[in-house]
DNA sequence: TCCTGTGAATGTCTTCACAGCC
DNA sequence: GGCTGTGAAGACATTCACAGGA
């Protein structure tokens, strides 16, 4: 579920406070999301609440950690030294959350060799050892459009099954590998696209609850965003 | 629709491959889609395509442009020159499809004036008038998480009712302004979830159709309970 | 009394399947 | 024959509402 790790970054947030338990309610405010949908999410991972009472800050994050798969750190290869490549390199945002970036690759060699914040780029042909040595489990593709789905099949086959694509293509893998995409040109259109429609419907409500959200034409903009499991999908004809 | 976009990407693809029609299977392939979903998705704009033959290339890409409000740039502002911050405003990615970014804006007074790119960086304070000045009509949050929603208010008050949140907070804003969220870490975390729930239950179906779906989550897990104590050490996600 | 856990109801999105038009 | 547009069916997600334990 897409909702988990934003309940996990609020009960951190909670603990730093020293706060001990927490009921769904309170959680699914500061989630901003609805009470019963938190208990239904939680109640998948197991049994951890305490009737009348509520969860148990620290040991739901235990568990929560776990079932995210957050207990050991998970090194990272960004691959594209671009604006937005090299950007996300000196990003600290995540090594702080258990993702530290491990290796930056980039396909042209007047790149290789100079230092990146901390880290020296290397070439995309060292992928496979780079991968295998520093036992690195996610790739970030901060290429062009043109090269992502090549870039995404060689990180595949160097032996990195959990993907995240920036290139503005459509990009896919074959399970068992994951793919999950962030278009950031795409989220500003999306916002436009409501902007647009709802100044053609004209804002009529204006105060309603505590969460506002936008009913026309089914899409909720406020509140998460999709959760569409990031399965593969078979390579569409006219890929590269 | 959040998938508009995307067929607004692979339509102008085809357009400068000099393709003039398409069909909704083709359509689909190439955006990673069910063709029966295009269809459904390109009827809301109204009825556009030709039985028998498909659709006119340019002018669905016309009408699409339009639906989403793409037909006219829309100024960005960016609040919040750390790494983030900095790098989206390198990022050529935004005003080459129609987003320029407008100016740039930081609460660190150390900062204002510097310039990044061809942009000086103005003082949060100065947001009303930037905003009134320069038509800014999207804001884009990259300051820390504990200032976001601060920041988004007062561009809501400036008058910038779309907003694109990367701080990783739950910010919410009253309807009628509107609010995304990009959260990377975020990202990294759903993708660590599905590895870890997959290397649970065993990679088992690999050649599956078309279309690959991550088996829902309600599935029983045999593998490790939870056993173990909670106790301190758990390493969860929101660091900081 | 308070709050969790969960069946049942409701709502939304996706997919199927086919009539209708080119 | 090929392809769109769309009702109907199905899958999925959310919300309600309440039983039952602390």
């Amino acid at each position: 579920m897409a909702r988990l790790p934003v309940y996990l970054r609020t009960l951190a947030d909670m603990r730093d406070s020293h706060v001990t338990t927490v009921s769904s309610e309170r959680l699914a405010d500061l989630a901003g999301v609805n009470a019963a949908k938190v208990r239904k999410d939680l109640s998948y991972l197991g049994t951890y609440g305490t009737r009348g009472v509520g969860y148990d800050v620290e040991y739901l994050l235990f568990q929560m950690s776990r079932e995210l798969g957050l207990t050991k750190d998970w090194p990272v290869v960004i691959v594209g030294m671009g604006n937005l490549g090299a950007a996300l390199a000196n990003y600290g945002g995540f090594g702080d959350r258990g993702f530290p970036v491990a290796a930056l690759v980039d396909a042209d060699r007047a790149k290789v060799g100079s230092m990146l914040g901390e880290h020296t780029i290397h070439h995309l042909d060292d992928l496979d050892t780079l991968v295998a040595d520093r036992d690195i489990a996610i790739g970030i593709v901060a290429t062009p459009a043109s090269v992502a789905q090549d870039v995404a099949d060689r990180l595949v086959v160097a032996g990195v099954t959990s993907i995240l694509n920036f290139a503005p293509a459509v990009v896919s893998v074959e399970p068992p590998a994951l793919l999950r995409k962030v278009d950031l040109a795409l989220e500003l259109q999306i916002l436009s696209f409501y902007r647009q429609r709802d100044s053609v419907a004209g804002p009529e409500k204006l105060a309603s609850g505590v969460n506002g959200h936008v009913p026309p034409l089914g899409g909720t903009v406020s509140g998460p965003t999709d959760a569409s499991a990031p399965a593969g999908t078979a390579r569409p004809g006219g890929g590269r």
